[in-house]
DNA sequence: ACGCGATGAAGATCACCAAACTCACCACCT
DNA sequence: AGGTGGTGAGTTTGGTGATCTTCATCGCGT
């Protein structure tokens, strides 16, 4: 139950640190309530409990319980408690709520909205990329696309590599509603992929269709930068198709 | 530049009412921001002087502080202030800050961007929708509908149908990611209709197409589906178009 | 059965303490 | 003598705890 880790904790004597505790409790409970400790829709304990729970002062767990409540993980009304809000009502946009979800995202199917919305918002990114894209930023997509190319064996530095490719390419659609969506798929991609340790041969795969991707911004070619989005999701589909298998069969 | 308006503010005797007054605050700040009374990239004020500015403690000042910043507004570095973050770095897909910005909307390409957004999203969701929509959800779809077409010469309440029946269509996806867009798409329809008032002619055509989707979905007939959605796209594009030259008129 | 007060929990304020970043000043080295 | 670097005071945010206010809820009394 105790989940945070507070690295000066220790009653006894010495240096007693106390250094940058809200964010760490702020995360805790979303954790925790992530993780089904608080279920949804039930109450949260009172605040002066959670207080004794995460060794905090009512101030902390006040603001903690503000932010959560401004990305819609809790509602707080006044005098009767704050109750868990429904998974449909969390901010799932939210880098910090991703964030927070980690591992538990795969128990919510946001995997596969992800990937769907994916499909239908990258190609369209792809082609908008393709006439909007600066110089620099086609200079970055590259950069990125060396690293994938370059750290096939080192999956860490590949996912990396690829999430920067990915925001990096909604980036450069030139949409602010498209690049916010990034943080989904840093998310999807990271715990995602990252989980399935995909072998080496998909990952050549998608270094040459991202490769493709990057000539086609070049060539400002809008069909092409479309298509080559298309097949780099196949190739996502693909990948997610394993990672589940393989949580299948590991659960 | 005193944008709060407490209603209890009296400073003489009397009740001195103090209500809910962080979310007001919040807000207060927020659209202060957002109005670029504190320009984007330097320092808000010291937190004792936002005190007094705003008329409350320090306590209130810190929350309000924190949530802005958990929505990218503003980031706070210890020791040295809090300074507005670049517009980019906004979460414009979270509900409060649309509603923040308000009237503002226009100053940041965010509607062209929106539309842009739909016109990739909502044929995608409808064609979802056309497959996945619970009986409930249709005949949601179907009142919201009803209501459009009954206000038709009521500028209030066909934009809150039209917002509700645009909100349904995502939920009806049964998309997560789209789900969320629902937000965007409210402040854009609110924020750019409401400000033109569009012609009953408009609303007449807007009215037939948005019945024929309802009548594709019911038929769950995907590709009538998208169909209707694209064409309700164009009829967006035309209203924007139209809103954008009134206020270009206006200003 | 109805209302009225006791209770308790959140909303808000205040007064502090702690820590760390800034800046200026001063000493020391070249 | 001038520049460099360390140190210390001051400032500003981070965090705590006590206190007051407000009001939803529950139980008691009429």
């Amino acid at each position: 139950m105790e989940t945070i880790e507070r690295q000066g904790e220790a009653e006894g004597p010495g240096i007693e640190k106390r250094p940058r505790v809200r964010r760490n409790v702020t995360a805790a409970i979303a954790q925790d309530i992530c993780a089904d400790r608080y279920p949804s829709g039930s109450p949260l304990p009172r605040e002066n409990d959670l207080c004794e729970l995460y060794g905090v002062s009512r101030t902390v767990i006040r603001e903690s319980l503000k932010v959560l409540e401004s990305k819609g993980l809790v509602r707080g009304k006044p005098r009767v408690g704050t109750t868990v809000c429904d998974k449909d009502d969390w901010n799932i946009l939210d880098a910090d709520v991703l964030e927070w979800m980690g591992p538990y995202i795969k128990d919510f199917d946001l995997l596969g909205c992800i990937l769907e919305a994916r499909r239908t918002i990258e190609p369209a990114a792809a082609e908008y990329a393709a006439e909007r894209a600066s110089a620099q930023e086609i200079a970055d997509l590259d950069n990125a696309w060396r690293q994938m190319r370059d750290s096939a064996h080192d999956p860490e530095g590949f996912t990396d590599a690829d999430v920067m490719f990915h925001t990096v390419l909604l980036t450069a659609s030139h949409n602010q509603v498209f690049r916010r969506l990034s943080s989904a798929i840093h998310a999807a991609l990271k715990y995602a992929l990252h989980a399935s340790n995909i072998g080496v041969e998909n990952r050549e795969d998608a270094v040459l269709v991202h490769g493709q991707l990057v000539e086609a911004l070049r060539m400002r070619d809008k069909a092409g930068a479309r298509d080559c989005a298309n097949r780099m999701l196949d190739l996502a589909v693909r990948d997610l198709a394993a990672a589940e298998k393989a949580i299948g069969r590991t659960k």
